[in-house]
DNA sequence: GTCCGCCTGTGATGGGCATCACGCGAGGCC
DNA sequence: GGCCTCGCGTGATGCCCATCACAGGCGGAC
C-alpha cells in the first residue's frame, strides 16, 4: 500500500483529487486501471462521446489540445505527474471537447466516473471540497478570459512560458522543451513573432539557451509581464 | 406558498439552483433575505471580501463587470430574473472579482454560503446536480477562451447581440437597450467600430432600428456568425 | 427658448501582429 | 557524401482594429 501512498503524496494540488479525503482516495484510485502512452499517443480525442472517465497523470507529460475553427492547433496546457484530466466530460458526461496526447512516453490512471462519483459524496468534507474546486477553476477561467482581451504579444507568450516552469527542479527551468512552433499554439501567436521575442529577451537577459533547452533567467520579471502585462 | 413556486417556476435552467431537488430548493429559498436595487446600485463590489452569499434575481435585471488593467471597464454579463450570480466566491470563499450593479430597478434574494452547502448536501442528487452544473459552466467557458482568441470583430458583437437576446418575447428582441459603448465593453471592441458594424449591419436588413432600440431581423445569421466566425 | 450633457456617425492616422517569402543550419537516411 | 526534412531567424507587406478628432442630434435642466 505505500505504492498508493507514494502515489497520493505526488497529487498535484488544486486538482479535484486532492479535495478528496484520504479514504476515499485510497478507494479510488486502488480500483482505477492503469496503462502506458507512448508519445504521440492519444488517450482522449475531441469528440468522443465516452466521457465517463478522468486521466490521472502518473509518471511523463500530456498535452491537451484543440483544432480550431480555422484549422489550427490551439494548446490549452501541458500536464506533470499528480495532475488530473478529462474532468469536465466526466461529471457532465458531455462529448470531449479537446484531445489529450502524451507529450513524452507516460503512465496513467483510469478514473471511472461512478467511481469518482461515489467517493465524492462520502463524506461531507470532500462534496465541499470538490465544489470549492470546481468554483477555483472557474475563477481562474474568467481572469484568463479578462486578460486574453486586453493583452498583447509579449505577456501572453509571457505567461505560457511561466506555465512551463518545473517547480520541482532548479529555478528557471522548464518542464518542456517545446519548438517554437508549439510555443506559438500555446500563447496563441504565430511561431515568426515568438522567435521575435525570444531573441529580445536573449539579448536583454532575461532568458538564455542551452542548446535546444529554454531557461528563464529573471522569471520574476517574466511572471510580471504575464500577470499586468506591458510593464509599468 | 404558491409565491415560492411561481419563483421556482421561473428560475433559468443551467443554474445551480435548478440542480436541487425541489425540497431543498423549497427549504433554501424559504430563509433568504429579499432587497431591492435602485438603477445603477451594487450588490456585490470587486474586491470585497464578504464573500459567503450569492444572489438570486427575481426581478429587473443585473450588469456583470469589472475594471480592468488599463482602467477599461469589461462588462462580463447581463442577468435576467431567474438567474444566479455571485456562486463562484460563495463556493471557494475568494474575494469578489467582479462587480454587480442593477441596469434596471430590481428585487434580489441574498442565499447565504452555508445555507446553500447544507441544501446542496442533503440528498446525493442534488450533490451530483450541482457538480454537473460547475463542470458545464467550464466546459462554456473554455470554449469562450477558444473562440475569444481568434474571433475577429463582426463574430464578437454578433455573439454579444445573441447573448442579449430575449427569449419571453418576440423573435429578434433584446432584454436590455446599450448604448453603444456599452455593447462594445461587453462585445471587447471600441465603441467606434460598434457604430460600423450596425449600420453595415442595417444597410444589409439584419437588424433594425426602433427609435434608439435595436431589433434583430435575421437572428440565425447573427447566431451562426457568432459560432463560426466569419461565414463560410 | 438656450445651454450642456451624452450618444451617435465618420474620416484619418498609426501600430501591432499575421502572413508571405526566403535563407540557413542541423540532423536522419540511403 | 548528397539529399531532404524540420526547426530556426529575419525582412517586407498588408490587414485589422484602436485611437484621435470632430461634427451633428437629441433630451433634460432651468
Amino acid at each position: 500500500m505505500d505504492r498508493l501512498d507514494d502515489l497520493i503524496a505526488t497529487l498535484a494540488p488544486g486538482t479535484l483529487l486532492r479535495a478528496l479525503e484520504p479514504a476515499q482516495l485510497h478507494a479510488l484510485l486502488s480500483s482505477a486501471a492503469r496503462r502506458e502512452l507512448k508519445p504521440g499517443e492519444a488517450i482522449i480525442t475531441q469528440g468522443d462521446e465516452d466521457g465517463d472517465f478522468a486521466v490521472c497523470l502518473l509518471s511523463g507529460g500530456l498535452k491537451i489540445s484543440m483544432v480550431s475553427a480555422g484549422g489550427r492547433e490551439i494548446i490549452l496546457n501541458y500536464c506533470s505527474p499528480g495532475e488530473i484530466v478529462g474532468e469536465i466530460a466526466m461529471l457532465d458526461k458531455g462529448p470531449r471537447t479537446a484531445t489529450v496526447t502524451a507529450a513524452v512516453p507516460s503512465t496513467v490512471l483510469l478514473l471511472p466516473g461512478p467511481t469518482f462519483l461515489a467517493a465524492a459524496m462520502a463524506n461531507p468534507a470532500s462534496v465541499a471540497g470538490v465544489m470549492r474546486e470546481l468554483a477555483r477553476r472557474i475563477r481562474q477561467l474568467n481572469l484568463v478570459i479578462e486578460s486574453d482581451r486586453t493583452f498583447s504579444m509579449a505577456p501572453r507568450l509571457a505567461r505560457a512560458l511561466v506555465r512551463l516552469i518545473d517547480h520541482e527542479q532548479g529555478k528557471g527551468r522548464l518542464r518542456f522543451n517545446l519548438s517554437q512552433s508549439d510555443l506559438g499554439a500555446f500563447a496563441g501567436l504565430a511561431r515568426e513573432n515568438v522567435s521575435r521575442l525570444l531573441s529580445d529577451w536573449e539579448a536583454q537577459g532575461i532568458i538564455a539557451r542551452e542548446g535546444r533547452e529554454l531557461v528563464l533567467l529573471d522569471p520574476d520579471y517574466l511572471t510580471e509581464l504575464a500577470e499586468f502585462g506591458e510593464e509599468a
